[in-house]
Formats: structure tokens, sequence, C-alpha cells
DNA sequence: GGTCAATACCTTGTGCGCAAAATAAATACT
DNA sequence: AGTATTTATTTTGCGCACAAGGTATTGACC
């Protein structure tokens, strides 16, 4: 078989089970995540604000990796559960800071044996993990650095 | 800092780093399939109806790892494309069989280039690249055999 | 000091992703 | 044969993901 016939195969693709690993780690995710009612992405909304509190939008897009447009809904959903507060900055008006309620800040403790919950799933090694997840960050790294160029 | 505390950091966590991996890799794919009018979901059921054509659809939820759900309203875009056709099976009148048109057959021509452009927007070797998708697979079955238990 | 470009954020529209429920045909059971 | 269960697929509803376009505020430049 040619090497192009080769790649085309759906079990030759390095995406194809990129892809179906990040959806499947998602869905683990969902019960683990249900008994604080957040979704995947707004729990990576809390993570941030758990390590830097009172933030603007652009932070949590940089933190988050999440798209300005993917977060405004995001942060009215956080914000309708009374976990997150939302102000308009003082020396810059354009900017609106994302603070965490008293209850959003609690939510942390809740929340702390979730990251071992989910790798209790997977037979990876501490190694294993470690090596995956900074050939994710080159692949991510790569990619965002040459789309920023176009 | 505690290894519960140091595993809530963003930046430790494997997951996010596969999150935003796989989001950036599906945005590397938009331009190189707009000529072909395709998104990546609908990409991977081209791929997989290239190499068996006239499948039902339960097929295609084990090759393209698509929830069937998904895959419904999925379908029905590349039909109205005229890219497939879907007739009821003769034997199993439950069974659609998803078949290529001529048209869609045709498009692998276009698509065989695809592969390897977008590898070339990485910086990996092969053999990371090999490396990192056999990681991605075994996170993937870890989790989806784990679940397939609840 | 007024214009213009850049910045921060929001809105809109399309397409997934998936759980839960519905539909309909095949199979199993009695 | 008649009922119950299983299987294949669709529908519904909600929440992203993101491109494109819009608004409002800021800062730069003349």
């Amino acid at each position: 078989m040619s090497d192009s016939a080769s790649r085309m195969l759906l079990r030759n693709q390095l995406c194809h089970s990129l892809y179906s690993a990040s959806n499947a780690m998602i869905r683990a995710y969902r019960p683990l995540l249900e008994p604080l009612g957040l979704t995947y992405p707004q729990y990576l909304v809390m993570l941030a604000l758990w390590e830097h509190d009172a933030v603007p939008i652009k932070q949590l897009v940089e933190d988050t990796r999440l798209d300005a447009g993917t977060l405004t809904p995001i942060l009215k959903r956080l914000e309708h559960k009374e976990l997150i507060l939302r102000h308009k900055g003082v020396e810059d008006e354009r900017q609106w800071l994302i603070a965490l309620t008293a209850t959003g800040a609690q939510m942390r403790e809740q929340a702390t044996d979730i990251p071992v919950k989910l790798f209790c799933l997977t037979s990876m090694t501490p190694e294993q993990a470690l090596a995956l997840k900074q050939a994710a960050e080159q692949i991510y790294h790569d990619i965002t650095s040459i789309q920023s160029l176009l």
C-alpha cells in the first residue's frame, strides 16, 4: 500500500486517536462533575479561578484556552449558579473582572479528589501520563503558533 | 504544596492538554477541509467510507467512534451534499446502508495529501507521533471499557 | 482635541457531542 | 401465534466550539 493510502486509514491516524480520547475523557468527567453541577469546560474555568481569583476574561481565555466567544455563555451559566460574580474593571471599563463567590470558592474542597479519580480510570503510569501530556502540549503549541501567523 | 493542590493546577493537568490539543487540531484541519466543504467529523465519515463502502450506520459508529445520535445529522448533511446515499437494508429493515456516490468516491483523490499536510504543521518526529497515538489509544480504550461496565 | 486604530468583550449562526427518550423492526420466549 | 425483549436508528434538548461581525472603550497619532 502506498504511503498516502496507508495514512488515510482511520486506524493509522493520530488525530482520530487524539479526538476520540479527548471526547472519551470528557465523558468520563461527567459523572465526577455531576455532583458539582458542572460541565468540563465550566470545571476548567473554576480551576482557573481557584488559582487566580478576580481576573479579566482575557486571562481566563489564556488560562483555560477556551475561545472568548465560548467563554461568554459559560460565564453566564456560572453566574446564574451563583459561583462567580462579574463586575466592570475600574481602570479599564472594557474589562469585566470575574471573581468567585463564597459558594464558588468553597466548591474547591469538593473537587480536590476529581483529578486522581479520573487518573484511576486509566491504566497509565505517572510517567506515561507525563509523556502524553508533554506530547499533547507540543502539538498544541506547534499548531497554535502557526495559526497565529496566518 | 500538597499532591492534590498540585494536581488541581491547570498547567499540571493532562486532560487540559489533551482537550486543547484536540481542539487545536480540529481548527488546523479547517482550512485543509474547506476546499472539500467538509468538517472534521464529516471527514472522518468519508475516511471510513473510503475504507469500507456500503456499510450500516452501526459500523460507522464503530469505525469513526462518533455517537449514533451525532452521526445521524452528519449523514444527512453528507447526503444533502450528494456525497453519500442511504438505502434500507434488504435483510434487516432496521439497518440503513450508507454508500458513497460517484462524487463522494472521487473526492478521495483530493484528500490524499491532507494527512501529511497536517503532520507538517507539527514539529513531531514520526516516532513521537506514533508514541502519542498509542498513548491516546490507551486512554481511549481504558476509559471506554470502564464506562461500558456502568 | 479630534480622528483612527487597537483592544476587550458580546452576539449570531452553524455544527457537533451526547444523554435520554422515542420509534420501529427483528428476535426470543412461551 | 402472541407477547416481551433486544437492536438499529432517529429525535429532542442542552452545552459547547468557533468564525464572523458588532459594540464600546482605550490609546495613539496628528
